[in-house]
DNA sequence: TTTATATTGAATTTCGTATTCAATAAGGAG
DNA sequence: CTCCTTATTGAATACGAAATTCAATATAAA
C-alpha cells in the first residue's frame, strides 16, 4: 500500500524529470503516516517536531506534487485551511462534516457514483472527480 | 420573487435588531439582480461601477449577513475566490464544473438527495446543508 | 569531476478577507 | 423635532494562508 504509493510517485517524478530528494521521501513518508484530512500547518508542524529541518515552502510545493501525481486530493471547507486527504485507487468517499465538533465521518455510496456518471453524460460532461460535503450536526453533537 | 427575497432579510434584520440602510438595499438589489456564483470582488465591482459609494468592506460584511439570512450560500471552488450563490427555498441544486472554461452547469437530482438523507440517518447526522460538485470538462472543453 | 539545472528554505510578497476606529446615520425616547 | 444611544460605514490597516523570490545547495547526467 505505502510502497505503491511510493511507486506512484516515483513514476510522476520520472516521468516530469523531477529530481529525488530527501525532503520529498520525507513528506512522503508522513503524509502517508496521517490520518484524512490533514492541512499544510499540521503536516508541517508534525514534520517540525520530527526535527527534520524542511521549510514550509517546500512542504506546500510537495503537497501540491503529491495531488497533481494522483495521490492526494485538495479539499476545501469553510475554515480557510486547505487540506489534504488520501486518494485511493478506485475508491472515492465523501464527507459528512460536523459543525459542532468539526469532526468528519466518510461515506461511500455507489449509486450516487453512478447517477452522477448519468448526470454527467445527460450534458456531455467528462468527470475527472468529483466531492461531496454534508454538513449538518453529527450524532453526539445533536442531543 | 425578489420581493419575497426582501421580505426574508428584513425579518432577518428585524429578530436580529439590524438597522436598514441604503447600502443594505443597494447590495441585495445588485446581488439578486446577478447570474448564479457572483465572487465577492465581481459584486463590488459591478456596484461601484453603478457609482453608488459603497466600499468594499460593507460588500463583504453584508454578503455573510445574506447567508446568514439564509438568501445566500457561500461556495469554494479552487480558484481562492468565494463565491455566493441564490437559496431558493425547498430547492437544492449541484455544480458541474469545467475545470477547462471555468463554466458552471447546475443539476439537481432528487434521487441523490434521498440517498444523502439516508446516509446521514444511518450515522446519526443532522443535515443542515450540503454541496456537491463535479470536476471535469464541459462538452465543448473536451472536444 | 565537472557542469547544468532542479530544489530548497528563509524571507518576502501576494491576495482574499477581516478588523479597527473615527465619522456618520438610524431610530427610539422624550 | 431634538436628543441620545448605538449600529453602520469605509478608508486604512491587519491578518493569514499560500505563492514566490533568490542565493545557496543538491542532484544527476556527461
Amino acid at each position: 500500500m505505502i510502497l505503491e504509493k511510493k511507486r506512484i510517485f516515483n513514476d510522476f517524478a520520472a516521468s516530469k524529470g523531477l529530481r529525488s530528494t530527501r525532503q520529498r521521501d520525507v513528506i512522503l513518508d508522513i503524509f502517508l503516516s496521517t490520518r484524512q484530512h490533514v492541512s499544510v500547518e499540521e503536516l508541517y508542524l508534525k514534520i517540525k517536531s520530527s526535527n527534520q529541518g524542511i521549510g514550509q515552502a517546500t512542504v506546500y510545493r510537495t503537497l501540491k506534487l503529491f495531488a497533481e501525481a494522483g495521490l492526494a486530493r485538495e479539499i476545501l471547507l469553510h475554515d480557510g485551511q486547505t487540506r489534504y486527504e488520501h486518494v485511493v485507487a478506485g475508491e472515492h468517499h465523501d464527507h459528512l462534516v460536523c459543525t459542532g465538533c468539526n469532526s468528519i465521518i466518510e461515506f461511500e455510496d455507489e449509486t450516487i457514483e453512478k447517477l452522477q456518471n448519468e448526470i454527467a453524460a445527460r450534458h456531455g460532461f467528462l468527470i475527472k472527480n468529483h466531492k461531496m460535503e454534508i454538513y449538518g450536526l453529527c450524532a453526539t453533537c445533536r442531543q
